[in-house]
DNA sequence: TAACAGTATGTAATAATATAACATTTATAA
DNA sequence: TTATAAATGTTATATTATTACATACTGTTA
């Protein structure tokens, strides 16, 4: 059981910060809220948000540009997500559902093209 | 067989733009085309887009910030899409696959909520 | 431990995407 | 024809994201 990842201070910081929001969370809020913590730049944001989505701790929820921790503890990346999105309260949550994960990983087009990546929003 | 919708002239060149395009469009690359033809500001630009993309006649790539004409000659709204975006060329094609989106429309979170509008992006 | 490679950091500047606010005009329909 | 909704034009500004460059940290292996 070794060690999957060490995060480095960046990361972790917000990494904590997504993680404890309710919500998704925006990286110039993400930014504005880590500023007391030494990180002063957008880039320093957007360099760990790149990597924390990269090995799967978050995903982007691309309609929103916003982000949010995997809510799926297995999850180490982020090849297939799927979300549901409350288009009043703008409630997001991650879709963990294994028949439609299955059924779209295995999804193949009509000229039987098959794609080793996929993200789904659903709105309501 | 009654007209459904008389776009403006700002809609119908924009349109028209995209229409033509063999790849998504972005705003701004759409905003330079068509300052010859007097639209100046990117404000234009964006209503345009959010009326074509409002009726169907466009759909917006969320992970490219990119526009494409709708490819289903049917399609008046854009309750459910679904592309495939190809990651060295960038290449979009919007996929008509009627099992796929019968799935996709009638599926039920664990809770048993049903969504009334859907995007997917494929990525291969 | 020294040298190296890979990853992460810090900082400034700027690019790219999108909206707010306000005044005016055009189209549609009662 | 008058009222209403939709579209336009314009300026300014907000929001999201990247480029470029210099430096420092971490882990490996010679």
């Amino acid at each position: 059981m070794q060690k999957q990842h060490s995060l480095s201070k960046n990361q972790q910081i917000i990494l904590d910060l997504i993680v404890k929001s309710s919500e998704p969370l925006k990286a110039y809020s993400i930014l504005f809220n880590v500023q007391k913590k030494g990180i002063n730049a957008p880039l320093q944001v957007y360099r760990a948000l790149d990597k924390l989505v990269e090995i799967g701790k978050i995903h982007k929820i691309e309609s929103r540009n916003a982000f949010i921790a995997c809510q799926n503890s297995s999850c180490q990346i982020s090849k297939a997500t799927a979300f549901s999105i409350c288009e009043s309260c703008e409630n997001v949550s991650e879709i963990s559902n294994s028949k439609l994960s299955k059924y779209l990983a295995n999804f193949a087009d009509e000229a039987g093209m098959k794609y080793n990546k996929y993200n789904l929003e659903f709105f309501g």
